[in-house]
DNA sequence: TAGATTCTGTACCAAGGAGTACAATACCAA
DNA sequence: TTGGTATTGTACTCCTTGGTACAGAATCTA
C-alpha cells in the first residue's frame, strides 16, 4: 500500500461490474453514468484508476479473455480432439447462456459494429476473435498429427467451422435461446466431425 | 404527382444509400451527418420524408428483407431440401462478401447489443431473425413430410443449427474472412445433414 | 503534528448527438 | 398571374456524451 488517500473500492470488482455493462450494451451503448452507476464510484475515479472508457474496455476485455473466456484453453487440453471440441461447444453454451450475466459473448457484442471513433475497440475485438480461431486450428493440427483426423481433412476449414458455430450460438443467445435449444444445435453441429 | 415543390431525390435511392451506412456502423454507429451526407439530402428533407432515425432505419430493415435477403424464399424454394440448404448457404455468403456491401449482414449489425434508447431496434432485429428462422424451420418440416428427411430427425434443432451456420458465416464475414473460406466452411456445415 | 500524496465528490466544460423553426423556393391548379 | 402546397437550406435548439478542474478528505511518513 502506498501513500496518499487509499482507494475505497476493489479494481477487479470494478472491472467485474464494468464487465456487465459492456457485455450488455456494447461499447458504444455503455454509457459512463451506466458504468459508474454499476461499479459503484464516481468519474473521477473511474478516470484516476483506469484513463478512459476505451482503456477500460481494453481491461474489461483483458479480464473477459483470462476469466469467463478461459473456458476454450481449458477444452483444448481434452486429450482427445473430438472430446475436445464437444467441451468446446458445452461449455461455450454454459457461459452463454449463464442466468447470472447477459445472454451471448462479450467478443461479439462488444462492437460488431461500430461510429468512427470506436474503430480501434472494434479492431481489437477482431483480433481477439482470430486469436481464438487459431487456438482451435492449433488443436486440430495436432490432432491431425496424432492421427486423430484423416489426413486428409483440412484443419483450417474444421476449425473455421467450428468457430463459425460457437459465434452463432452466440447470436442465438443473445436473441433469446434457451440452453436446451443450443446444446442440441451443438449435437447436430457435431454430425460434421470427420471419421 | 401530387401538388407542391416537388422532391428533389428519389426515395428508394436515398433508402439504399442509407442501408450501406447503416450496414456498416449499426443503427447507433450511423449518425445523421454521415446518413445525409451518402443520402445526397439535408437533414428536413430525411425527416420530412421518412420520420425520424428509427422509422428511416426500419424503412431500411425492410428493404434488406425485401431485397438483398430476399434469397432467402428464393433458396428455400428449391424442390429438393438439401439443394435448398446448400443454395442457402451458398447465396448467404454471396451477399455477406459481396464487394459492392459492408461485410457481414444488417440483421446482425444493425443492433446486436445496444443502449436504452435504440432497445425497440434489437428487438425488432430480434424478430427478424427469428422469422428467418420460422422459414427454415417449416422448409424442414416440409421435407420431411416429403420424405426427404428422416422421421426421427427434430427439424427444429435442424433449423437452429442451419441459422446458426449463417450468422456465425455472418460474423466471419464481417471480421474479415474471404468467399473462399466461407464456403469451406458451408461445405464441412453441410456433412451435418441428416441421411 | 506537519507535510506530502492520493483519492473522492461536486460542479463544470466542449463536442457531438438527434431533432426543428422558418424563410426561400419550386411546382400545380385555377 | 396568383394562390396553395410541399420541399429545400440555413441556422438554430436542447440534450447527452466523454472528459476534467478543483477543493476537500483520508491516509502514510517523518
Amino acid at each position: 500500500m502506498s501513500v496518499g488517500r487509499p482507494r475505497r473500492f476493489d479494481l477487479d470488482q470494478a472491472l467485474d461490474k464494468a464487465m456487465v455493462v459492456f457485455w450488455k450494451h456494447g461499447y458504444e451503448g455503455a454509457t459512463l453514468p451506466e458504468l459508474t452507476e454499476a461499479m459503484g464510484i464516481n468519474r473521477p475515479s473511474l478516470y484516476a484508476a483506469f484513463g478512459n472508457k476505451e482503456e477500460l474496455f481494453r481491461r474489461v476485455v483483458e479480464r473477459y479473455v483470462s476469466g469467463p473466456a478461459s473456458y476454450i484453453q481449458k477444452a483444448l487440453a481434452q486429450p482427445i480432439a473430438r472430446a475436445a471440441i464437444q467441451q468446446l461447444l458445452d461449455s461455450s453454451i454454459e457461459l452463454l447462456t449463464s442466468p447470472g450475466n447477459p445472454g451471448g459473448c462479450l467478443v461479439l457484442q462488444g462492437a460488431l459494429v461500430c461510429g468512427a471513433t470506436a474503430e480501434p475497440v472494434r479492431q481489437e475485438l477482431v483480433a481477439v476473435r482470430a486469436a481464438g480461431l487459431e487456438l482451435i486450428h492449433e488443436r486440430l493440427k495436432r490432432a491431425r498429427r496424432e492421427g486423430e483426423l484423416p489426413k486428409d481433412v483440412d484443419c483450417a476449414d474444421l476449425a473455421r467451422f467450428v468457430t463459425a458455430v460457437v459465434h452463432g450460438l452466440s447470436i442465438q443467445a443473445a436473441s433469446g435461446a434457451t440452453r436446451k435449444q443450443l446444446l442440441r444445435v451443438a449435437e447436430v453441429a457435431m454430425r460434421a466431425w470427420p471419421n
